[in-house]
DNA sequence: CTTTAGATCGTCT
DNA sequence: GACGATCTAAAGG
């Protein structure tokens, strides 16, 4: 595997767990014009299985102008309004028609660090939430990295039936820096905030790495 | 430390 | 009219 943003293929395999998984330890990036570079390492995430996952969005087929992103190809965004406040972000796997995908749900803040702590709304350093908590939850790394409504559907990998001048302008992208993620640093438990989801909502869809690790 | 309520709005009943 | 793939501050023990 080779280094550098990602390509279409990656999520274009026919299940997100294996998504998910893979997702732990690249690194989530957003490049918005007059603000620059922000991102840091994915530390949590959740897979979403499609139309038989209580959980999901796509359950039994339901579909709207809400979730239509899910039901596109692998690769790009899914953003939605979450509890009236939160824009949470999906990148959709699988292929067209195929509503799976992965809910990003953590990230180490690594590069914009005070960028994001402006779209925050912090501003002491001695702030409780000066640390890693800045990225901590779907809805506080949306926030941090300027993830809006007006990114769903926007593509966030390369793609190769485009010439590469095209990925440029990508406001939102996954980079794999080489950062191995052993079996031993994941913590696998259900998802959160599903409860309502019955039998799926106990499912083991959630994986996370394990606090103690450090990077750098 | 744990629990609770309030914020806030698109979607579905 | 109810309810979320949430977060926070504040109150309680």
């Amino acid at each position: 595997m080779q280094f550098g943003i990602l390509n279409k293929t990656f999520f274009a395999r026919d299940n997100a767990l294996i998504v998910a998984r893979k997702l732990l330890g690249k690194f989530l990036f957003t490049n918005i014009k007059e603000r620059g570079l922000t991102g840091g390492i994915i530390t949590e995430v959740e897979a979403y299985l499609g139309v038989k996952d209580m959980a999901s969005h796509a359950y039994n087929g339901h579909r709207s102008n809400r979730n239509e992103s899910l039901y596109k190809e692998g690769g790009i965004a899914y953003v939605h309004l979450c509890y009236g406040i939160h824009n949470m972000l999906n990148i959709v796997t699988n292929k067209e028609g195929i509503p799976e995908g992965v809910l990003i749900r953590g990230l180490i803040p690594v590069y914009g660090i005070n960028i994001m702590k402006e779209r925050r709304g912090i501003f002491n350093l001695k702030s409780a939430k000066s640390g890693n908590d800045i990225t901590k939850g779907p809805g506080n790394l949306t926030k941090a990295l300027g993830i809006e409504m007006r990114h769903n559907g926007a593509l966030v990998c390369l793609d190769d039936t485009i010439k590469n001048g095209n990925n440029l302008v990508l406001e939102v992208f996954i980079e794999d820096k080489g950062i191995k993620i052993d079996e031993n640093m994941v913590v696998i438990t259900p998802r959160i905030g599903v409860d309502y989801a019955r039998e799926w909502a106990k499912k083991p869809l959630r994986f996370h790495l394990n606090e103690k690790i450090k990077f750098v």
